[in-house]
DNA sequence: ATTTTATTTGGTAATTTTGCCAAATAGAAA
DNA sequence: TTTCTATTTGGCAAAATTACCAAATAAAAT
């Protein structure tokens, strides 16, 4: 890749890269009712708790979650909340058969909810 | 990462994986408008046309775009717009300030626009 | 002041991604 | 059929990501 592009086009790709994990979408799909500690996170997901702290720092980094210290507790949440409406569009594309386009999922999924 | 995170969220994960290059992002918005080959893309993003080629298929696997070949040639196009819809968002999340929200993101868009 | 609690950071090995070249494929044109 | 054109695939080295353990912070509780 050029610098030309990355100059272009790296932080919109950044802001992807930071969503582009299982884990990290396990951690937007549990802060999205309520708020959540990395420790908690870590348990759910099943995994170190300092693996936890970087997926969370990366989010963090990128401005897609923010976290708010406590006492001696940080508390995440959504910063970015726009991210769900893409997530239910990705949801009915990848739910839908193989060879459909946007329109013909969204269509489906309206039809069988 | 664990299996049953993966399997939950895997696929919604992968999904930002094939969005995550900023050669891919690129690519969206080259063809948004009107459709393109392999190499005028190439061309356009100053990289080797068997590179380009592999960025196009992932996208493709990915049902976020669709190639339609006509004689030799291959005519790429948008299938998932709506990455389009979040593309917005996040571009007045990255052109905002440091510490600010979505919401304060995009009211700034709006005033300034 | 010392201990406990919650979290982050450093180090590192394993895995994945990226990008070029060269070769293969597929079909149109001559 | 042979040649030409457009694209894809295989191979490989460089770079980036991931996940664990151990160690470091930072502040609250005792």
């Amino acid at each position: 890749m050029t610098d030309n592009t990355d100059k272009l086009y790296g932080k919109e790709a950044d802001i992807f890269k930071a969503l582009s994990h299982p884990t990290r979408i396990l951690i937007l799909y549990s802060i999205k009712g309520e708020q959540h500690t990395v420790t908690e996170l870590a348990e759910k997901a099943g995994i170190d708790i300092s693996t936890m702290s970087k997926h969370l720092d990366l989010l963090k980094r990128n401005k897609i979650i923010v976290g708010e210290k406590i006492k001696n507790t940080v508390y995440y949440k959504i910063n970015m909340s726009c991210v769900f409406n893409f997530l239910n569009c990705v949801k009915a594309m990848t739910s839908c058969s193989i060879n459909c386009n946007e329109e013909q999922c969204l269509n489906i999924k309206y039809l069988t909810k």
